[in-house]
DNA sequence: ATACAATAGTTGTATATACAATTATATCTC
DNA sequence: GAGATATAATTGTATATACAACTATTGTAT
């Protein structure tokens, strides 16, 4: 088992409190990268993906951005640009709203929904990282790191 | 305690293990942005810090890049101009070595100590978020994190 | 009704990242 | 020792992110 030590070839960190948090960071990175590796055969990134599964958990009523936004994992994206570029894919519809004309309904199109299929038929290979731990571990981790948020 | 499912607005996830991918790359992101904003007083990035970091446990001894580059936390980080920024904060040293001319020999300088030594000192505060969690807890996350990376 | 404030989104811009291509130096092979 | 290969770092470039400033629309108070 890598430990956080060896991957970033530290032998001691000043507390266990300080290793957590490189850990923390490390393998938030690494899934990410993984992630974004995996993404990269259907064209999407890692955020582009969260915004499809975001509107497809609404489907088929529309969501606004500010709701988008504060449901994704980096609130720092720009969601404008963002939805943009998964419209040019034609992977999202975006329409003003008639009653609120500042407002923008945005919804998840059927060619979104079927590119959602095919990621998630495939995505075993990738989620098979995470069975490394148990199903209890997970639940551990989960726990902690919700714990650890406060 | 906030749930990652109240965090990002989902009520279910398909499974614990897509719970964890979420709850690891939100936590970072999150972890991240504390400690980005922590160290914005600095005028450093939390990259930089970590380079600072990673120059302070070698020291006096220099480190070359690829040396750097493999204890980064992300590692696509472009290491050069990474340095090169602290080169012009007067925080490190570079120099080309004598033995081997391909190679750069970078060392952290006494300004880049002393102000690893103030950010230390004032870390306790965002260290302390950490503290949502006892020793035992703190453990049981780095094993699990470990583990998880296989 | 007019002015002020709040909301929803967009745009500008500086900086950072991803990744491939390139330069420079060293080593190896014949 | 000339040419091929490997190593170390830098540079180019397209894209992404951070964050503030801006536009447009709606709501509120007088």
């Amino acid at each position: 088992m890598p430990t956080i030590e060896s991957e970033v070839k530290q032998e001691k960190f000043q507390s266990e409190f300080q290793k957590a948090a490189v850990n923390i960071l490390f393998t938030g990175s690494w899934l990410y990268n993984l992630n974004a590796t995996f993404l990269k055969t259907f064209d999407v990134t890692p955020e582009q993906f969260n915004v499809l599964r975001i509107l497809r958990g609404s489907h088929p009523k529309p969501m606004m951005l500010a709701d988008i936004t504060c449901r994704m994992i980096d609130k720092n994206s720009n969601a404008t640009r963002l939805v943009e570029k998964l419209r040019v894919k034609g992977l999202v519809k975006r329409e003003i709203c008639k009653n609120n004309r500042r407002q923008v309904d945005i919804s998840i199109t059927e060619k979104g929904l079927i590119l959602l299929t095919k990621i998630d038929r495939s995505s075993d290979s990738w989620q098979s990282t995470l069975k490394n731990l148990t199903k209890a571990e997970v639940q551990q981790l989960n726990f902690l790191l919700d714990k650890l948020r406060g």
